[in-house]
DNA sequence: AGTTAGCACTCTGGCAACTGGAGTGCCAGT
DNA sequence: ACTGGCACTCCAGTTGCCAGAGTGCTAACT
């Protein structure tokens, strides 16, 4: 009874909190709240809350405003997330629904994410770690220089320029490409690197050569890009919480530079959970110890691939952040399950 | 003699201005700069600047600042750009010396300008409009998917998918690879869409579904991709300046997330002027009066193919923005010589 | 025991009044 | 053509003040 009240009470807070962004005083919460009981009983219930840590009181004579754990607790009462909207769905299905290329997918779906939670923006691209090579081209584009070109089964495309110093010859070239290609494809990323180490042995010492330039820029290429690829957008939904907000955008933007910083944000791409939240200090970056991170992986074929998510101010919008990315989330999954590059 | 002091006292302005971000007085002035007249003197060259335009009074009793058509007339008379010092030059150098790739050229020199410059930087990949095709690849993923990749002297890949109703037929496939091949290998991009209509019509009927399709995607390709790609980079620069000054970032940031606004920034791409600076109210984008755009494009071959440039606020250090931009200019159109696709 | 009303207390935010200083424009003198 | 002097204006910062909002505590009520 007690202790349920109290839950009420924070819930309440909260919400005020994050409608209004002013800390929000007894008064005003049973008035917008049907609590049933009068404003001094709140005020001792609100006494044990922030003496629990729940909630704090800028100063002496104000309301009072979540603290990180009062988020936290809020959070993780909302188990059951509210379903989209019918219109919601449906305006996902279209934004997703023509597109044309992974580019265009991860692309889209960063504007969407941005669009409807008026958030940051971030998503991975399928990291290549959790993937397999379906197809790997060598085109020679001179005498000295040709292109590797690895597709991979997320429909990811890699290329890279490689410079030799022998010249080319095209016969050997296709031979290493029929040989790479039996070697790696439709294997696991992870293996690549062995097999064609091992498959450098195999040939003739005439061919060593170009056949080293070649896999050396491959070696190099995996162990590069590996380092996964973010895409992110809504930076401008930034300005409009700084007006009114001690969030100083300047390391949110910093760290929205930082490929490595998005990442470690984005959190690792468990199969336990789905759907993460990082509030406040829970997120050890410097400098966003006031940014939540919103996230969820999304998944290929039930395979999980890579992770997308919004940041923004600690006193966001979680019920809805948390349903859209949800539910963009899904999409996404659904979308590259189908367009597999089977 | 006067005009010549009236124009001293304008730059006089201007670079105070830019080094304190605060209204400028006739006493500071005289000390800060051997002007050899008193400040009653100067006033009297303020006031004529005033009527001029020049430069204008935030209130009554504060001292001037530039107006835009100050900052004009500032930028016109550097006519001779300083260099850069040769630290600074071995520093680009160091920078760009081993990018391997156009992907890693463009990242890199972003990132160079973000830094040597404060601000934030744009830069905009070689355009496919002054591009010639170097090769085409039709690589067949499944029973009805195909890629297609456009490889482009600048060193730009383009890929795309295309879908076909009808099974692939490898044969046929690689005699359509080949004629596109011989059709516009070597061509302006412009003339593209001609030649490979051109082409369908060759073909025998049986053929035509999937040459067809290719061929649609290869006009929606070059089409849709002709709108350039941007990128940029060093926005939580923006954050800097926000503090002290009336630039609100919000506008900027959009401008920043629309591609489309950002080549409107950049401007033509003419062969006439290298370094061009549009001041203020100069660039006609909405909410971004009051920043300044330093721009230059840069070379391949001596052919000019895209710009490059940096985005701030309209008191910016425009000789060091100025003279950096035309260096970086330099040096990403020496590297791309160097690397052209021959 | 839990709830409520009442009350004294505290702190903020806004408003008005004031002041020092910086800067100007103008005029008369060199 | 330049300069010194002077009266004037306006801002920015400081102070003092008050109303309002919100709290904690205690004593009464159910």
């Amino acid at each position: 009874m007690l202790e349920e009240r109290r839950l009420a009470v924070l819930q309440a807070i909260v919400s005020d909190y994050v409608a209004t962004h002013e800390p929000v005083g007894s008064k005003a919460l049973v008035d917008r709240h049907q609590l049933g009981v009068s404003p001094a009983t709140i005020r001792n219930d609100m006494a044990a809350l922030e003496e629990e840590g729940y909630i704090t009181a800028p100063h002496t004579s104000a309301g009072r405003i979540p603290t990180d754990l009062g988020y936290r607790m809020f959070v993780d009462q909302i188990a059951q997330i509210k379903p989209l909207s019918a219109a919601e769905r449906r305006g996902i299905d279209r934004f997703l629904f023509d597109a044309v290329d992974l580019d265009d997918i991860m692309s889209r779906t960063v504007r969407l994410l941005a669009q409807l939670t008026k958030q940051v923006a971030i998503v991975q691209y399928p990291s290549l770690s959790r993937s397999q090579v379906r197809r790997i081209e060598l085109i020679p584009l001179n005498e000295h220089r040709l292109m590797i070109i690895l597709i991979v089964d997320s429909g990811r495309v890699e290329q890279r320029i490689v410079e030799c110093a022998v010249s080319i010859d095209e016969i050997l070239l296709a031979d290493l490409r029929e040989r790479l290609s039996v070697a790696i494809a439709d294997q696991p990323f992870s293996s690549v690197p062995q097999r064609v180490e091992d498959l450098e042995q195999t040939f003739a010492a005439e061919s060593r050569p170009l056949v080293h330039a070649v896999i050396a820029a491959i070696l190099e290429t995996v162990m590069e890009k590996l380092d996964e690829r973010v895409v992110l957008g809504g930076a401008s939904n930034l300005a409009r919480y700084n007006e009114d907000f001690p969030m100083t955008i300047q390391p949110v933007l910093e760290a929205l530079e930082e490929q490595v910083v998005l990442l470690r944000l984005l959190g690792e791409v468990g199969t336990e959970t789905k759907l993460s939240v990082r509030i406040g200090h829970e997120n050890e970056v410097e400098g966003l110890s006031s940014t939540s991170i919103v996230s969820s992986h999304y998944a290929q074929e039930s395979r999980p691939v890579a992770s997308l998510g919004v940041i923004g101010p600690t006193n966001m919008d979680y019920a809805n952040s948390m349903s859209t990315v949800q539910a963009v989330a899904q999409y996404v999954s659904r979308f590259l399950s189908d367009n597999e590059l089977k």
